[in-house]
DNA sequence: TATTGATAGTTGCACAGTAGCACTAAGATA
DNA sequence: TATCTTAGTGCTACTGTGCAACTATCAATA
């Protein structure tokens, strides 16, 4: 156990060595039909940890600013993208000894989902390079700085599971989409195709969307637009798509 | 964003207000036909934050002896319970400026499933009392210490969903068992009755368990008794139980 | 020895939802 | 009018649960 229980605070100072505490954010979106992850570089200097390194946008936990983890969260991704409304979700956290080389620290990961028309890139004050990643390609290089290969690893195979059984790609989507549109998403992140007939009767008959009234014409058959019935709510499907497949 | 990123840093010491940081360990156990969780009461003095409420285990992270944070949950459970391999898994991270009145805390919570077999529970040096409680009484009381009782909303959240889906409650069964006994720890966990033979079809098709060379004797017909065919592997299943049930 | 009670385990049919594939529908273009 | 392309529907097969009745195997007991 660690000293504070029950030796010397008279006063709030809890006066041992603290970890750092910092934040992370797994931002992915899907650009040029595959899906992408938003990775920047650490500055090349030789003061920083991992100078020259792709990683996660993320950083300390500012105590004055923050509120709290989640709006810490919100606060990196709004800086980087300038989108405002993403589905964001905790993934865990990592911490240890050894994974920052300045000592004890843990790292508090969200990861959002956000459609690629909403974003801004912003190279920001340091002017680190800010860049999307299509994250088949991170599959074999996978050169980041601190832990965060294992990290977005994780949030990858979260992301994928649970596609599996939720409405989550919506959340890639503009406001209005058609059921094409959505099954290309689940697609693109499943990484295999899926049934259309099964798709659309999973999807209508979970209420998931509603239609407005409006097509959205091309150069073929015009397509009924439908948005999200209750954007706020997560979708669970009571099955996942290929039972048996593995 | 906080000042570390490009300032004064040849030395480690990244000089600014850091949170604390906690682990804390959400334990659950079937005992007397109920799902129980364990808790221990804060110190009764008046220097110490929710004195004499009850809490979830855990404590700060101690930089010198915890490698990491899951080996500190490991710790921790391990200080209260005795128990030294359950089913561990993170369950998410609560951080805010408020939720501790000694400052910006985080703490990185746990939650294990044990058999109540294994069980041995430790005082502790503190003498602090540490006791279970069936979590269905605590769903009308629910006075716990910090962020304590929403943490422990989460954790029976995610139990029940995953329960819905997954092998986990054979984690709370000692390694041998009856199928028989398995369900009825779904059944406790879910609180509703399920298919007897849905539910062996399930199991026994999944490839979840292998026979073992004996029977359960009893006053009745005896009983196969399997074990876990991979213990370290969760298993997932492609349905929930009930599929329309809300 | 037969009966009873209790738990273990099976069987058969109905129903729900996906897999797979073929089909029709509606627009642009040539 | 034929063709191309994407949107959307219909049909059958299959898988796995819901439900209920059935058989199996032990101990205890009459």
């Amino acid at each position: 156990m660690a000293k504070p229980s029950k030796t010397t605070h008279q006063n709030a100072g809890l006066d041992f060595p603290r970890p750092h505490t910092t934040v992370d954010v797994v931002i992915f979106t899907v650009l040029s039909g595959a899906l992408q992850v938003l990775l920047v570089q650490r500055p090349n200097v030789a003061t920083e940890p991992y100078p020259g390194l792709w990683a996660l946008p993320g950083g300390f936990v500012d105590v004055d600013q923050d509120r709290d983890l989640e709006a810490c969260a919100r606060r990196k991704l709004r800086e980087k993208t300038g989108v405002t409304s993403p589905y964001l979700e905790q993934l865990g956290s990592w911490g240890s000894a050894k994974r920052d080389p300045r000592g004890w620290s843990a790292t508090h990961v969200y990861f959002a989902l956000i459609p690629s028309e909403n974003v801004k890139l912003e190279k920001g004050a340091n002017a680190a390079d800010v860049t999307w990643f299509p994250v088949i390609d991170l599959g074999v290089k996978a050169k980041l700085a601190f832990d965060h290969a294992k990290i977005l690893h994780a949030a990858i195979t979260r992301l994928r599971n649970k596609v599996e059984y939720t409405s989550l790609p919506a959340y890639l989507l503009p406001d209005e989409f058609t059921l094409s549109d959505l099954q290309q998403m689940y697609e693109i992140v499943l990484e295999r195709p899926i049934e259309k007939s099964a798709f659309r009767t999973r999807v209508l008959s979970a209420g998931l969307v509603d239609p407005v009234e409006k097509m959205r014409e091309g150069p073929n058959r015009p397509a009924q637009l439908y948005r999200l019935s209750e954007p706020e709510q997560l979708v669970f499907f009571p099955r996942t798509f290929k039972p048996k497949a593995e």
